[in-house]
DNA sequence: AAAAGAGTGTCAATTTTTTCACATCAGAAT
DNA sequence: ATTCTGATGTGAAAAAATTGACACTCTTTT
C-alpha cells in the first residue's frame, strides 16, 4: 500500500495544499469532507485526490468520506510535521529577516535559533529575539543546537560555500534562497524557493495573455 | 511551429533553468552550447531540452548546437522580459520591503514603483527610493503610473481583498506570497510563491531520508 | 431490519510527458 | 571537393500521470 515503492514527487507537491485546506475545515469545525468537496476547494479532481490518498493508505469510509481530523493528522504526519525542527539562517539581510521573522514557520514546527552574516553591522542586532552572530561563529552554534534544518538567504556566490558549511556540520535538509543550484551528497535535501523563476513565469503568462 | 496549440505548463516551468544557466554562460564569453552540455548544467536530458526547444521554433544548428547568445534572446522574448513592468506590492512587512529591496528583479525588468500598506506607523517610510503609501490611495496610483504586476505580501486574511483591488484596476499579473488562494477573472495570471509548501516538502523529504 | 444512498478504493483507459533512436544536415578536416 | 564528425529536429516507443468507471461497503433513512 506503500511505504516500498516511493510515492512521486507529483503527488507530494500536492499533499500542502491538501494539509492546508483540511487545516482551514478543521479550524471550522467541520469533521467530515468527501473527495468531491475537496475537489471543489483544490482544484484537483476528485479521483486524483483519492489516488492520493491511497498512495499512503486508505484513510476514507467508503459511503462516509473522510474524516478530517483524521485525514489531517495523517497528512501532519506523513509532511513530517509532527515534529518540531530547529532551523538557522545564514545571510541576515531583507529576506534572512523576513524569514526569522515570520511567525508562520515557527507555529508550524520550525523555530529559528539564530542568522548568521558576515558583516559586522549587523552582527549583534536581534530580529524578534533571535539573534544576528557571526558567520565565523556557525560550527559550533550548530553542532550545539541540534540544527536539522539550515536556509541560505545570501547572494548566489556565496550559497555554495554555505551549502558546504552546512553539510560539513551534519545538516541533513537546505531550503534554499539564492538562485542558484546546489552540490550535496545524496542524503542532503535541497529544497530551491525561485524567486526569479516565479516572477518570470508570471512574466510569461502576462506576455502569452496579451499575444491572443 | 509554435503558438496555435499551446506550449504545456511543464515545459515553461523549466525555461526560466535554461534562462538562467545561459545568462551565465553569456557572461563568461561562452557563444555555443549542445543539448548535452545543457543537459549536464541543468539536469534535464538531451532530449528533453531539444523537445521544450522545438515548442518554440528551432533555435539549433545540426552539427553545431545552439549559439549562446541567439538562444538567450529568444528565451527572454518567450519568458516576455524584453519588456519592462511597473508592479506595486501591498503589505510593507519584512517580506514586502525584501522584495522591495531585492535589486535582483529590477535588473530583470521588473520595477517596484510603490508599496502599500494601511499601517500608519510605516506609511511615509522609504525602501531605497521606494515610497511606502496609503493603501486607500492605490486606485489613483496604479491608474497614473501605468502599473501592470501587483505583488501580495499580506497576511492571508487579506490576500482576496487586495487581488480585487488589483483587479478592478486592470492589473493582469498578481504575483501572490500570501498562503491561500486567490479568486481572479480568466484573463488575470496569478503567480503563487507558497513558502509554507516548500517548507513541508522539504519537512517531507527530511523525513523521508530518515526512514530509509 | 431492510432498503436506499453515498462515496471510497481500485482497475482500466486515456492523456501527457519523457526517453529513445536515427535520418539529416552543417561544419571541420583532409 | 569529398569525407567524416557531431548534434539537431523529429517520429515513435516507453513511462508516468490523470481521468473514468464501477463494485463494494459503510451510513443513513424508513
Amino acid at each position: 500500500m506503500a511505504k516500498d515503492n516511493q510515492v512521486s514527487i507529483t503527488v507530494i507537491r500536492r499533499l500542502p495544499k491538501y494539509y492546508r485546506y483540511l487545516t482551514e475545515l478543521k479550524e471550522k469545525g467541520i469533521s467530515r469532507i468527501s473527495s468531491q468537496e475537496l475537489s471543489v476547494l483544490t482544484g484537483f479532481t476528485a479521483s486524483q485526490i483519492r489516488q492520493d490518498f491511497n498512495n499512503f493508505g486508505g484513510f476514507g469510509q467508503q459511503g462516509y468520506g473522510y474524516n478530517v481530523e483524521d485525514l489531517h493528522r495523517e497528512l501532519k504526519k506523513i509532511l513530517g510535521l509532527d515534529t518540531n525542527y530547529n532551523a538557522v539562517i545564514v545571510g541576515a539581510g531583507n529576506l534572512g529577516q523576513a524569514i526569522a521573522n515570520y511567525k508562520g514557520f515557527e507555529d508550524a514546527g520550525f523555530k529559528v535559533l539564530s542568522l548568521f552574516d558576515r558583516n559586522p553591522k549587523v552582527i549583534g542586532l536581534k530580529i524578534r529575539d533571535i539573534e544576528i552572530r557571526d558567520i565565523e561563529t556557525i560550527d559550533s552554534f550548530i553542532k550545539e543546537n541540534n540544527v536539522q534544518i539550515g536556509i541560505i538567504t545570501t547572494p548566489k556566490e556565496s550559497a555554495q560555500s554555505v551549502a558546504d558549511i552546512y553539510v560539513q556540520n551534519g545538516i541533513k535538509g537546505i531550503w534554499n534562497f539564492a538562485p542558484t543550484d546546489l552540490v550535496v551528497p545524496d542524503n542532503v535535501v535541497v529544497e530551491h524557493v525561485r524567486l526569479n523563476e516565479s516572477l518570470f513565469i508570471l512574466s510569461y503568462f502576462l506576455r502569452a495573455m496579451n499575444e491572443q
